[in-house]
DNA sequence: CGTTCTGTTGATCGAACTCAACTAGTGTGG
DNA sequence: CCACACTAGTTGAGTTCGATCAACAGAACG
């Protein structure tokens, strides 16, 4: 999708401010009574909720260009956490700059719209994979996840990645214990599809980890034709 | 939030069209090509994700006043199913509609990407719960949930519902199998939480309820006030 | 250079699934 | 208008997937 220039200065004016966060930072907690939000510029982060009884559920990793704290359009407080995986900048905004940015640029309102459904969709995914598949095929869901998401970060290689989660995490993300996640990987290693050296994981068998994933590709019916030409 | 006259009026012309379903009637398959939105008129809904092995994730479940399929925003063809679970009316708009009225009344589309935010978080309760819940929390938030959304629907006693879903359909929104959900039932009745009778679920101890289903009432921490001022 | 985090593996347990049979409604069409 | 089919709910028996508990190794870290 091509920006104007105002549209282009606009979304900059977004990012005019930085934040730096260390691995392991929070930067919202869940009940945080917050009114910014934020656009995450390098690194990768995660959201999750707090269950009483201690557990977590993460529910989304974040990369640069996602747009954090959503929510707070909606909620004096956080509903959800929200922390660093990896060293980040992320930029804060004050909702009131949304709105501003929605009157001046309303072709913009309906693409950030749109890219809203996207993760709205991606949450669904999760959440018919949580509910309805095996064990391994949501850890292999994560790999390919995490695999798309990462890609083109330089490295080269496309089918080598470096997870940046531990089994752990991967577990919060998937409804698994880590000892299960741990299993799983034993067991797609011995089916040939995946490979481990020195904390990188290879996908060996890239097709036949998407069919044990129950992996669909939502990029592919991608369709942000219909927004009203710019002017 | 109070609307002036002008964007009543803006709302009002997504409903001008309506279009009637019977119980059990598809609105939307999985994977049909659409450029149509829908505000639900009167009715229950619900959306759905089937994966390859015949398996359904219900994602939620729709009432009066809800967008539906706002997913046509990012996709061109629906990730996901719509389907009447009692006789419907739904108002269709095209999606070209919702860009002239961001451009329009700006203060809108806020309001509407703010209820939206609203719709995401009910799903990553639902996530957590599948992820995270035992069977037991998962059938008693489906309940409490419904009750919610059915309260004020005239028939006057607050504590007894029809729930108007079969037990299958309450299984495949939680992640559970049909049996497993009877058996849930009887459990929450036997614990005194709950009774049936003739296809009324009759909520006996409320708090208890709430507290075996980790309810967290999202409704508390709303806050549309920043929005600006109407014009 | 101990301490903590992460990963690994084994043994056992239990929550939820599967399969199967049966009942009670609810149509519905011959 | 009744026999038959179909749906929804119920219950029992046996199985399985993933959890839990426990122990240990190596890496990371202050």
């Amino acid at each position: 999708m091509e920006l104007t220039p105002a549209e282009r200065d606009a979304l900059d004016g977004l990012e005019e401010r930085e934040r730096l966060l260390k691995r392991g930072t929070a930067l919202i907690r869940e009940n945080d009574r917050t009114s910014e939000l934020f656009i995450l510029k390098r690194g990768m982060m995660m959201s999750y909720l707090l269950l009483d009884d201690g557990s977590r559920q993460i529910l989304r990793f974040l990369y640069p260009g996602d747009m954090i704290a959503l929510s707070t359009l909606a909620y004096s407080r956080s509903p959800e956490a929200v922390v660093a995986l990896s060293d980040c900048v992320a930029c804060p905004f004050e909702r009131g700059a949304l709105a501003d940015l929605f009157a001046a640029h309303p072709r913009l309102a309906a693409a950030i719209m749109a890219l809203n459904q996207m993760e709205r969709v991606a949450l669904t995914d999760r959440l018919a994979g949580v509910g309805r598949t095996s064990a391994k095929a949501r850890v292999a869901s994560v790999l390919l996840e995490i695999r798309a998401r990462t890609r083109g970060n330089g490295d080269g290689a496309t089918d080598t990645f470096v997870l940046g989660l531990t089994q752990e995490e991967i577990g919060d993300a998937t409804g698994l214990t880590a000892v299960h996640v741990n299993r799983m990987f034993r067991q797609l290693e011995e089916d040939g599809l995946i490979a481990r050296v020195a904390g990188r994981v290879i996908l060996l068998n890239e097709a036949a980890l998407m069919r044990a994933a129950n992996y669909v590709d939502r990029f592919a019916g991608l369709d942000l034709g219909w927004l009203p030409p710019s002017r």
